[in-house]
DNA sequence: TTCTCTTTGCAACTTAGTTGCGATTTTGGG
DNA sequence: CCCAAAATCGCAACTAAGTTGCAAAGAGAA
């Protein structure tokens, strides 16, 4: 997994830093998208610190490595890019009751089109609704 | 327009204050979502409290009068929800270069399938690329 | 008009992300 | 292998945006 990383890491001509591999080891890890409090709390006490976190991640957005998914809440969301589309990251689902996000893999929707003039660069898709544990639980 | 807000507000069982008729009516002004300064600056001086506007979003969104808009940065973006389908809102693109966010009426995608025993409430298409006036500065 | 419940404004606060800067690390060249 | 330049990192102080508690004001039913 750490060879992984550091492969992307070179083939986006980013400098291979232990803070980077880390964060990136760590987002492999997780299966839905992370915060930078998750991805300090996985790394534990050798954590790098919020401020390169931060960074690391919007270099690793910027290099296309990893997406930002848009989520409630006030507080930033990233995943990594390898399992969207070219155009289209797949649709993360965020209950209403328990909060809880998860994506939906392997499906997508259209690209919308747009107006005349236009670029896509990417489409993301968010839905909000009960998840299947809440809505048992409102059944009883 | 005053009395279209009115109306709004009394469908809902809420209160008809001075506050939540002047959100309303600034919100139908908007052509795109708008955040709690925008509405603040629209209504001038005489405008309520921003903890006030906070609120009255809130419990907006929650009659589903309102929808919230998921867009790139830290401010949170409010739309009536009247432009929007049943389960839908309609996309919105933001250009990655001069940040504008606007909608993209009458179009929209399939509703995506969700897992067996999940619910959907809403799906909500968020796109990142190049608006035409920015593609045309890049060109020269 | 009065009473009750809801809503508002204010000020202080919290949370999440940002900035500036000196110290450290990476990497390419000698 | 060693060094210098450039990129990256950590820290502490800071900013922006939304939140909270509470007393005062307002809405609507009787």
């Amino acid at each position: 997994m750490k060879q992984n990383a550091v492969e992307l890491l070179r083939s986006s001509n980013l400098r291979q830093t232990g803070p980077r591999i880390a964060i990136l080891m760590a987002m492999m890890k997780a299966n839905a998208p992370v915060t930078q409090e998750q991805i300090a709390e996985q790394l534990g006490p050798l954590a790098p610190n919020k401020t390169t976190i931060y960074r690391t991640l919007m270099n690793l957005v910027k290099k296309n490595l990893v997406h930002k998914a848009y989520i409630e809440g006030r507080t930033w969301h990233f995943e990594l890019a390898h399992h969207c589309g070219q155009h289209q990251c797949h649709p993360h689902f965020t209950c209403s009751q328990c909060l809880q996000t998860r994506c939906i893999p392997g499906v997508s929707a259209p690209l919308i089109k747009l107006p005349e003039g236009f670029t896509m660069h990417r489409q993301q898709i968010r839905i909000e609704g009960l998840c299947s544990v809440c809505r048992n639980k409102n059944r009883r």
